[in-house]
DNA sequence: GAACAAAATGCAATCGATTGCAAATTTATT
DNA sequence: AATAAATTTGCAATCGATTGCATTTTGTTC
């Protein structure tokens, strides 16, 4: 239905009688253009439904105002389309990128060749890049960082990087679950996650400190090296017990999904919660509470993540100084651990 | 560091000993080229990192490559960023336009005036757009279709418009979840969600279709309309046990996040699952099996749903005919509903 | 080797907005 | 009233890739 011919800035310029720099002007309110010509030319661009042709501007200015967000997924699990935290995560950052006028441009690490400067700066689709996840192996991000190119990653704050990582205390939230099944007299407590990524690293690091604090030896087959998803964490624990009956006390997740795994196999297997087994998850993810019982996890404060990854990313827009940040993490009590 | 200056098509082209015209065809495998000229190109292009100016490119040739992406948020209520169908859906979304070439921009209804058509359409910012659920009123919609953008919604296919939509087949799931639970011996089945949305009412109608071929009428208050959250429900069913006692003894749930919150306030009045109360969930999110009891639920394909939504937008793109059209839509019983 | 067809390449205009600088207009100053 | 200063506005180049048309190169045929 265009029936009219496609509204330039030109034709709009001209309808108002100006130059198309006093329009360009007037509509981004400069001050160089008189207030009353500034109301003028707004006044009749919302009139006629004008909206600036983005691609042109951007042409023009080298600017996008776009961002793009890369899901970072880890090698043949599919963590990241079916882990609610981490969508949580991009419904996040759409608001606090939109706050800041950007727009948010969703990837995932299958697409999009392999050099993320090249693909998305350099071709001048987005402005800057945020990941979602450090993945096993850094090599993309630190390719894309090397280059130059504006980047901030969600993971584990502690990392050595050359560009700032944004997570939370991962050291400090694996040491208090842990600690917390510890105290409810837990003595053989496992670790189910693949402590190889950074982050869980972090996390499995205060699950070793709490046992020393406790004067405990985590027994030889502490840590559960499984995917991220609940279907590994189910079948973990069901041969788990299968093979070895039940050895373990309590449970340390990485994430809420995975304990939500090993809460079915449990339940199955008739074993009481938490009088058997005590078991933290990790995320607060909104389902946590619902849970029968309900879960006990560590919460990552999202919405601050969000905005401090998109704080740090502007200061490397406008050549600020950045740095990595910890996000708010907390022990969330529920009925997983706690006897009345 | 961008030591280097920016590497633009003609420096390329000079590098090459080519003409602008000659390298931009040979990156396109333009036919017009020689094949040794267009390898050589391309290896060139390779070697230097070279990735063509997507702004220029777009102005240029009138075309992003790019779909927006609409998550039409139900006023005051959070559905959306906490719903895991609607998010697993853009998941979904992205592949499906990642596969034909299209890079996805997520938006939401709350940021992006009004005028979807304008902001995003002939601003050259997307080609397309892909709504995720069609709310309370269509206007927005209705206005952007009416202008004659490339335009397709998540919602309920029955639904008389002028755009496409793709959505499950809402009437069957609500009947044969109701018919279900009717079967297993339910006398009195109520219906939690709010039967305003267009979806809701078929799966309501599906509802009532039911009963009346199972000759039971429902009860007076059979109706809840609720927001889609899980805490509504929560809420809701905490509410009614307490002012009505138990006077129900099935649920058809609008999602399964509404039915995990029923679950839990259930639960914890120790109702019994299934004996005391059958309960049928919708969409089959990844959570539905992990619940204990299990949740019975209808699953709707969401990656056919994808790829139909795309190949109704593409077929617009193209100016091809389109339409409505139905995602299988399938009963899965667990043991929320069964009796064993 | 001339004549013509086919294949390959290049020229130059174009997409639409922005912006440095120059020009025109208005206001202030003496 | 004349000139300087300040305020507004316009001219024209620019961003970088694409493409219709013209031109050159290569191949074919007699």
């Amino acid at each position: 239905m265009a029936s009219e011919t496609k509204l330039t800035l030109a034709k709009l310029a001209e309808l108002a009688g100006v130059s198309t720099s006093t329009a360009s002007r007037a509509l981004n309110d400069n001050p160089l253009i008189k207030q009353e010509t500034r109301n003028k030319i707004q006044a009749l661009a919302k009139a006629h439904n004008f909206s600036v042709n983005a691609a042109a501007s951007r042409l023009r200015t080298q600017k996008t105002n776009v961002i793009a967000v890369i899901l970072n997924l880890i090698d043949n699990t599919e963590q990241s389309t079916t882990d609610p935290f981490l969508l949580k995560l991009v419904g996040e950052l759409n608001q606090a990128l939109n706050a800041k006028g950007y727009e948010l441009l969703l990837s995932n690490s299958f697409m999009a060749s392999d050099d993320w400067a090249n693909y998305f700066i350099r071709s001048q689709r987005a402005d800057g890049i945020l990941v979602i996840g450090q993945g096993k192996s850094d090599e993309k991000i630190e390719l894309a960082a090397q280059s130059g190119v504006p980047i901030v990653v969600w993971g584990d704050a502690k990392t050595e990087a050359t560009y700032p990582v944004i997570g939370g205390d991962n050291f400090s939230g694996g040491y208090s679950a842990t600690k917390h099944l510890l105290t409810q007299g837990a003595k053989q407590v496992i670790f189910l996650g693949d402590p190889e990524h950074a982050e869980m690293q972090e996390r499995y690091r205060g699950f070793l400190k709490a046992h020393e604090e406790h004067g405990i030896l985590p027994s030889d087959n502490a840590v559960c090296a499984i995917d991220i998803t609940s279907k590994s964490a189910y079948q973990f624990i069901n041969d788990r017990i299968k093979a070895n009956g039940l050895d373990f006390d309590g449970i340390v997740c990485v994430s809420d999904m995975v304990a939500f795994g090993a809460l079915k196999a449990l339940k199955e297997r008739y074993v009481g919660i938490p009088s058997d087994v005590g078991i933290v998850g990790y995320d607060d993810i909104s389902l946590a509470e619902l849970m029968h019982p309900s879960l006990t996890t560590i919460k990552q404060n999202t919405q601050q993540a969000a905005e401090l990854m998109v704080a740090q990313l502007i200061n490397q827009l406008d050549n600020k100084p950045t740095s990595s940040q910890v996000v708010e993490t907390s022990l969330v009590v529920r009925r997983s651990t706690k006897l009345d």
